[in-house]
RNA sequence: GGAGAGAUGGCCGAGCGGCUUAAGGCGCACGCUUGGAAAGCGUGUGUACGUUAAUAGCGUACCGAGGGUUCGAAUCCCUCUCUCUCCGCCA
């Protein structure tokens, strides 16, 4: 959400930030909106204080027994002068709002210019793109010819987009989300959250997934949906607080199932596992004051890489370009991990500083002396657990199809150090 | 799923159509007092929007949320949400 008095005092500014994103301007006609909303709001206040006055009147008159029909004839008519300023003030109200909700958020001046994802910037490699004296396999052929990962069997109990993986490789999901929690908590004190699964309108009002992206997820019948990210949870989580300044910075993560109905994306990634309608993944919220969001960023971007790091795969920090940075952020750094079978950089992380587009919309704000400001939220994969279970496979197989194990792995998998064929 | 009881300021708690500018207490802040502290006394103590140079004043709204009745609603009515107790079911 954004905010109606910086608009005000710059709508020149306000236009160039949707400029960059390729929106055309609307400050001209929200400063119009808004001086009608003011003039509403002042009409219909000075006839609230006319009512209370009124009331205040016919409350006198009746203790000292005085006839008060005419008085209150004055209050019905009031009444209804009342009603129809404030239906007025909300109807404009309304309207700015349903035009607010749907921009996305300013871009930090750091934000390379761009269209789309051929014009983000690689900011750093780390590790190299390995060759292999034989041909690389994909995940899905390496999967399905260990017999762990079930494609056909899914696709009979729940239809495409879905997969269940067996015995050593299903552990092996379980050690990667073990380790990535481990990791987070142990060394970058995130505290550890389990999250509902499912959320209400407001969280996902308040996280940015409504109501542009309705279509994006999962809806129950009874008016909920399926959390398409851990960040949708975590960040609501302090929704409508006020939190103490010695509260922050908050960090929290959780290893949750994701859902995503993929409405958008038919026809791609069809194969295998990295595109589906559920899937795990170990989240990294972070709630700071203001002035702390664009180090925290980074400190976010580098747990995340850790993980990567620890577990020996090839990856570069993509900057993503104003046309590529998601609605809700600011700025956004991706992780991309090497996927030999595939021959490509594939995202298995997305971190991004919102700022206070979320905090506004969902009046999370902390305090400040003799005032509140809004806290600035902040999301990250920390990672994308079947993405990097992916990475790891095609990284880690041998040309038999057996798999090495990563050591950092090999608490977690009961010592186990090869996955045979 | 059924029956019942609740939701009031940072916390406890009164109020149940107008005399509420939400009593009283606790906590917190500042001041007085003191050698210092405690106690005591005094003053202050929410959020948002509007107005404004202002986080100063002033105005309006807010007593779980949203509607309604009324000249006037914390108070009456309706719907919803959440919490608690009991029963049923269940991991």
């Amino acid at each position: 959400m954004h905010d109606l008095k910086a608009l005000r005092a710059d709508p020149a500014a306000f236009d160039a930030a949707l400029a960059r994103r390729g929106l055309p301007a609307v400050a001209e006609s929200l400063v119009k909106e808004d001086e009608q909303r003011r003039a509403a709001l002042a009409e219909l206040q000075e006839a609230q204080a006319r009512r209370k006055g009124l009331a205040k009147e016919i409350g006198q008159a009746k203790r000292n027994g005085e006839d008060t029909t005419e008085i209150e004839a004055r209050g019905v008519a009031l009444r209804d002068r009342i009603a129809t300023l404030e239906a007025r003030a909300n109807e404009i109200q309304k309207r700015i709002d349903d035009v607010l909700q749907r921009l996305p958020n300013q871009l930090d001046a750091s934000v390379p210019d761009g269209r789309d994802e051929n014009d983000n910037v690689v900011v750093h490699q780390r590790g190299e793109v390995p060759s292999f004296p034989f041909e690389a396999k994909q995940h899905f052929e390496l999967g399905e010819a260990l017999g762990l990962m079930d494609f056909a069997a899914a696709g009979k109990i729940a239809g495409s987009r879905f997969v269940m993986l067996r015995g050593v490789l299903a552990r092996l999901e379980r050690a990667l989300g073990q380790f990535m929690l481990d990791t987070h908590t142990g060394e970058f004190g995130y505290e550890e959250v389990t999250v509902p699964l499912l959320v209400n309108d407001a969280s996902m009002y308040g996280t940015d997934k409504l109501p542009k992206f309705a279509e994006d997820s999962f809806h129950t019948d009874d008016d909920r949906w399926l959390i398409p990210t851990g960040e949708v949870p975590l960040t609501a989580s302090v929704m409508g607080d006020i939190l103490p300044a010695e509260s922050l910075p908050r960090r929290m993560t959780t290893l949750s199932t994701c859902f995503r109905s993929e409405a958008g994306s038919a026809g791609r990634d069809v194969r295998g596992m990295l595109r589906q309608h559920q899937f795990t993944k170990c989240e990294l919220v972070s709630v700071v004051a203001p002035e702390e969001s664009e180090a925290e960023h980074e400190r976010m971007t580098r747990a995340a890489e850790t993980v990567l790091e620890r577990l020996g795969l090839p990856f570069r920090r993509v900057l993503l370009c104003a046309g590529d940075t998601g609605f809700g952020a600011a700025k956004t750094y991706d992780l991309e991990a090497w996927l030999p079978g595939q021959k490509a950089w594939r995202e298995v992380s997305s971190c991004s500083n919102t700022r206070d587009f979320q905090a506004r919309r969902m009046n999370a704000r902390m305090r400040r002396e003799k005032t509140t400001v809004f806290v600035h939220t902040l999301n990250g994969s920390g990672l994308a657990v079947g993405r990097v279970m992916i990475a790891l496979m095609e990284m880690y197989q041998q040309e038999d199809g057996s798999i090495i194990v990563p050591d950092v792995l090999r608490p977690y998998m009961g010592g186990l150090t090869v996955i045979l064929i």
